[in-house]
DNA sequence: TCTGGGGTCCTAGGACCC
DNA sequence: TCTGGGGTCCTAGGACCC
């Protein structure tokens, strides 16, 4: 007989022993939902929520009228509106959204401190040691299903499995408005012929390579040789083969357990395509202030500055620099991303999107201010922001952002960007 | 599939150092 | 400098998720 070190049970015993009981619930078309509750007048007919343009872009959400058609998440407008030409277009508010789904979260701590927020619209819960208190998984299900229709009039799925992998696969079961769970015992009959797609982190891509070796379903896939997928994918091969059999032993990890950001960005794409690079820097500019006020406001500052462009023909080239010191203020941001925006650009082509992106995060002020200039330029900042607060962002912007000249773009920028309140 | 926006992680080549 | 091997850092790009 062994003798174990330690009292934690291996990862083969909790398999055998104790099953976990995992939740994953999808707001069913969330942005799309928000929107029908918010405007009666929407209800029954098919909807796509739509990013700023309003006319090219992507479906953001279509609800579930306009899914009958066969419109889906990430599919182009044009697209869309061929598919389902009687939609009406929302554009998206992603406070309203975001609002909503935190209010939802926070009301499911009430039955475990193991909520992770997966997403705007997901989220797990780790029910294993408190279930019993409120009879079966199912019950707590319901009650979550019938708390939000009550508190929102929204609607969404729900899966119960043993792990996160399977918990996500079950929540998709009986959308919408489902609830569904897998029990150990049926993980193997519903892998057997599930394609592999499916199973989330199989995308495209690798969907194609495995296809390519004749692994079609996540069945084909556990039963695969692991040195041949290790040879094919590197180190990812053991987790693909894991998840081809229903394995993943990933916790569940609310917020206060997430390691620290690592890097955060913003990216914009032209209303049109734009060629004058004097406007170009105007939307950096933004793009940077944008960057630099997160960074504040959750108290980062980064040493690495990204720079992106999209030029209209969809070359997109990104570039990153290294900084010698941390920067977390939308001024020297924008003055790094310009320089690094000149060494990639293509004068003469039209420019489509254009992203800012601040990584190598640390928490911000643990370095006094080393030169009178950089003080200067973080007081002013730190005005900026408590006005900014009080009065709604953009309220008070550099000199730079007020578009001179070209009024066509100036009233859209403002339009996009300012408050409104002066 | 003519293609949004915000992230994370991985890979691979080159520079640089000992 | 005709030049080994290993480690680390930097950088660009790709895959994936929602």
């Amino acid at each position: 007989m062994m003798i174990r070190k330690g009292l934690q049970p291996t990862l083969q015993e909790k398999e055998r022993g104790q099953e976990r009981i995992i939740l994953h619930l999808d707001l069913d078309a969330f942005f799309a939902q928000v929107e029908e509750v918010a405007n009666p007048l929407l209800q029954g007919k098919p909807i796509f929520v739509v990013g700023h343009s309003m006319t090219s872009g992507v479906v953001l959400t279509a609800n579930y009228e306009a899914r009958k058609y066969g419109v889906k998440t990430g599919m182009s407008l044009r697209d869309a509106k061929n598919l389902c030409p009687f939609a009406l277009l929302v554009p998206a508010d992603c406070s309203k959204y975001s609002d909503t789904a935190e209010q939802i979260f926070a009301y499911l701590v009430t039955y475990t401190p193991l909520v992770e927020v997966f997403s705007i619209d997901e989220a797990f819960m780790d029910l294993t040691d408190t279930y019993s208190f409120w009879g079966t998984p199912e019950r707590i299900a319901q009650r979550v299903k019938r708390w939000v229709l009550e508190s929102f009039h929204l609607t969404l799925s729900i899966g119960i499995a043993p792990n996160k992998l399977l918990a996500k696969l079950a929540s998709d079961r009986n959308k919408p408005n489902g609830l569904f769970r897998i029990r150990p015992s049926e993980v193997d009959a519903i892998l057997k012929d599930l394609p592999v797609q499916e199973l989330c982190g199989i995308g495209e891509r690798i969907k194609f390579h495995l296809n390519q070796m004749g692994i079609f379903t996540a069945g084909d896939l556990g039963q695969f040789s692991e040195t041949v997928l290790l040879e094919r994918f590197g180190i990812i091969g053991s987790v693909l083969k894991r998840m081809g059999q229903g394995i993943d032993h990933s916790p569940v990890l609310p917020a206060d357990h997430w390691g620290e950001a690592k890097s955060m960005s913003h990216s914009y794409t032209l209303p049109r395509p734009v060629q004058n690079r004097e406007t170009a820097f105007r939307y950096l500019l933004w793009l940077a202030e944008k960057v630099g006020r997160r960074l504040r406001r959750r108290h980062y500052e980064g040493q690495t500055l990204h720079t992106t462009v999209r030029f209209s023909d969809f070359e997109t080239i990104s570039k990153q620099k290294n900084l010698p010191f941390f920067v977390n203020d939308g001024k020297s941001i924008f003055e790094h991303a310009k320089r690094i925006f000149t060494g990639i650009d293509r004068p003469r082509k039209p420019i489509r999107l254009l992203s800012v992106g601040v990584s190598g995060l640390r928490p911000a002020g643990r370095e006094k201010w080393l030169f009178e200039e950089f003080k200067k330029r973080g007081r002013l900042t730190k005005a900026f922001d408590s006005i900014n607060d009080k009065y709604g962002e953009f309220t008070l912007r550099p000199a730079f952002l007020a578009f001179p000249g070209d009024e066509k773009i100036a009233s859209r920028a403002l339009q996009l960007f300012g408050s409104g309140r002066h």
